[in-house]
DNA sequence: CAGTCTTTGTACGGTATAGTACCCTTAATT
DNA sequence: AATTAAGGGTACTATACCGTACAAAGACTG
């Protein structure tokens, strides 16, 4: 196994050089090794700082993003600037989804909310890679299909659901993208993605809070009570976790061990060097 | 010119085979002839009752349907059985959009809104064509591009615009996606779609209609100011439509006629034997 | 340590929409 | 023509959230 062409430095200070091995994307882990390999000298590792713009509204998408750790957001915005967060992308997915479709530009935004690493790939050659390998263009639509579904599920919960409801929601989704239980957040941040007021969030939280799900810190929020969160969230929270779980996850398992008709790799975790948490989304009730 | 295995009856008790020169489907007119004499063997024209569903949440999708006329509702719902509109598919695009991603079943819905035809293909018919020709899929791919963003304007309207706006908003998307000035349309499934009360319709619809935009009858509603609408739509609308616009319709003007590489057909609109008004989202100002 | 900026806490009136109820009109059915 | 159902109009209170303002607390900066 070919190793890459650069080191991913994690925040404890250790870095490893991406293979197979040691990946933390569930879509490239999904792949077979050999498929992986054709893929390996173009992926280049790179931080995700808290507020870098990967894909700007209205400008080339210059590459994709596989994302390794942290969170990005996708926003969706007006002329007005009225703007609102339409989904989030973290090491289950891949930031970029216009390119794979044929579009090279998108009125939308990707900002980093959460610092972690990335493995990107210039343009040129995803389009290249998604064209020669079939497998991955598969998997990769199968993820757009999962986060149209997330997408979607936004735009219902945004006007069904209250504030705590989706305030809980949101808060769940990012506990699935991150290790351990506590990223930094600030109310201002939220309310922006959220599309309400700063004020309403800030008592929002002393809510949950008070009912002990979460403790925040100034700039900070800690998971406490994840399931107790989860059930604050109620349904807003599980549609489309199950579908990426269903479509992106449960695909796996149907095929057997680096089935090389599919492309895929059964079995990416059993394999994994660094330990981590499997951080299933729609893994309920899992306990912190 | 092959002729496809069925008629399409319209409402006016005209009939035509469908036939690559009097095709309304603009995805489908974007195709070469050639191309589209591929698929036609296998197009069958159906009728679009509304009220009808076409995909229903969790159940195998059994066909795509090139819609010719009418109006079809994406509507993404949870456990609990709230829901909402997510999108609108007219002329413009497809139903059916999982498939082509490579998904066999999803947990939204499509529903008939306003009557119509479509050009239905079995999925393993479909499957088989995206699969043989590069251009279609690229076409249909990037419509996916255009309905996500679509989808994305509507939750991004559903949280940051009014009820006024919103209801100017969906209006103008209908009437860029039916023929004439007026179609049925009750309060109550309005309400449903907006996910609003259906008194709260009402009593918008009756502001629109005191601005003289509109006039309302029982069931019906016609557009007697399609230019006041859109602007009290204000930028809720436009953004999903300039999208479209470019990436369907612009790409068409950029290649050459029939050009053979891109598989995609320059001007289908100057080949339309039926005379119809060529309705363009984004099409800003358009007088009716 | 003083100054300054960011973030958070709190308050208060204002408004859009929810929830509900009830009645009237129009259309379809017999 | 009488009956029934569907669609639409109106009214009332309730509430979730907005807009705004301002002060307190925490964190950097010289």
């Amino acid at each position: 196994m070919r190793p890459c062409s650069g080191a991913v430095h994690y925040d404890d200070g250790t870095s490893v050089i991406p293979s197979h091995k040691n990946l933390r994307n569930r879509l490239l882990a999904a792949l077979t090794p050999d498929l992986f390999d054709a893929l390996c000298d173009q992926l280049e590792p790179v931080p995700l700082k808290p507020g870098e713009v990967l894909v700007r509204p209205g400008e080339p998408i210059r590459s994709v993003w596989f994302v390794e750790s942290g969170i990005v957001s996708a926003i969706a915005n007006t002329p007005e600037d009225r703007r609102i967060e339409i989904g989030l992308v973290g090491n289950e997915g891949f930031v970029g989804v216009p390119l794979l479709l044929g579009v090279d530009r998108t009125p939308h935004e990707n900002l980093v909310q959460v610092d972690g690493t990335a493995l990107r790939l210039t343009s040129a050659a995803f389009d290249e890679a998604v064209d020669r390998h079939a497998a991955l263009r598969r998997l990769l639509l199968r993820y757009v299909h999962a986060f149209q579904i997330q997408t979607s599920q936004t735009a219902l919960c945004n006007s069904s659901y209250n504030l705590e409801e989706r305030l809980a929601r949101w808060l769940t989704m990012c506990h699935d993208r991150i290790d351990g239980d506590e990223f930094p957040l600030t109310h201002e941040f939220l309310s922006i993605m959220l599309g309400v007021r700063r004020p309403g969030v800030t008592t929002t939280i002393h809510v949950l809070e008070g009912a002990g799900m979460i403790k925040a810190r100034r700039s900070h929020i800690r998971i406490v009570d994840r399931e107790k969160l989860q059930a604050a969230a109620g349904d807003s929270y599980g549609v489309a976790e199950a579908e990426y779980a269903r479509i992106i996850e449960a695909a796996l398992k149907d095929s057997s061990a680096a089935d090389a008709h599919t492309g895929l790799w059964a079995e990416p975790d059993a394999a994994a060097g660094r330990p981590h948490i499997v951080r299933s989304p729609g893994d309920i009730g899992r306990s912190s």
